[in-house]
DNA sequence: TCAGATTCATCAAACATTTGATCATTTGGG
DNA sequence: CCCAAATGATCAAATGTTTGATGAATCTGA
């Protein structure tokens, strides 16, 4: 059949890029290349970078990802409501409400009635909480190092201000957000 | 206490990045805030783009963002061993298991047992699930043009050649991935 | 003031993921 | 040739996510 393009004996996670993006167009010639490389890599790069993150430094804490992305949140801006964290971490509010049992019974986090609107919840760390984040995200830093060093100093800042604009364009593509 | 860097008034999801390096350097201030900002950025702009497919492509045709990636997979590099859809389409090969399961019983793959090696399997998209994924990618790939848009061209090329040379630095940083 | 619309949190059911264990098959070295 | 080690898939238990529904508190406008 397909002459053209058959899959390279070793397909890995890397290369499939390449090989999907060739594919793609030949079975839709209408598609969009340059968007499709663009999300695929997008994805693969967080997602390797995260995998890693959680799996060497935090699983072996006895923190997952998302646990570990709402003590960081909760330790960086301080008390706050519930619904603030849930924004500004990334997670659902019905996820959060969830994510939430764990990291309380856990000890780490605490959850109170607001006091001015008896529907919020309050969220705070606690003391084991706090010196969890702290230890813990020593070791991300350090991965996180690791991880940057593969770039030039001007390539993280370009990095960083391309992925901005990317977020910041969501806006004109009418992205839908977390609610 | 903490005269220096209150939450501002209203923390968002992209803002809470700038505010998080900033109250992390005086909270640790040995922190590498460069490599804070590069991961910190990357997991957020792949979690808006992977969500907003997801939610607004994939879950109302009744597919999953895991799902997505197995059947596409299989759509470009054609039938193949179990092992190898994990590999490629970043699915440790327990999760696939079980991805499988929903998959098959959706009558989107079917599975078989690989002649060569008893042990293995084969897998391949049934006529329902080529189906599928024709019609998925077409609306996910619209939408990744979307999102494009935000950049110029040549950001796009330079922004892939970033994301690539930071994954192939992964061997050098020692990253663990999915097995 | 008060009824309807909103908002906040939670629940329920289905699904996917992680780590670590288990079972069957295949491979490799003595 | 045969047994130990390695490999492929699955299982089990704990966790987190999604969408859609529900309950409770607050807000709004007539």
């Amino acid at each position: 059949m397909t002459h053209e393009s058959a899959p390279p004996d070793e397909l890995t996670f890397w290369s499939f890029v390449d090989f999907a993006v060739r594919k793609a167009r030949q079975e839709l010639p209408a598609v969009d290349t340059d968007a499709m490389r663009m999300a695929l890599t997008l994805s693969r790069a967080s997602s390797m970078v995260i995998y890693d993150l959680e799996s060497t430094v935090h699983r072996p804490r006895g923190l997952t990802w998302p646990g570990f992305r709402v003590i960081f949140a909760l330790w960086l801006a301080g008390p706050m409501e519930a619904k603030t964290t849930a924004d500004i971490s990334g997670t659902s509010r019905a996820a959060l409400s969830a994510l939430l049992n764990t990291l309380e019974r856990d000890g780490l986090v605490v959850r109170e009635r607001a006091s001015h609107d008896r529907r919020a919840l309050q969220l705070s760390l606690t003391e084991e909480g706090y010196g969890a984040i702290l230890g813990g995200f020593r070791a991300h830093n350090r991965r996180e190092s690791a991880w940057a060093e593969a770039l030039e100093p001007h390539e993280r800042t370009e990095l960083v201000r391309l992925l901005n604009k990317l977020m910041a364009g969501s806006t004109d593509a009418k992205a839908k957000f977390r609610s």
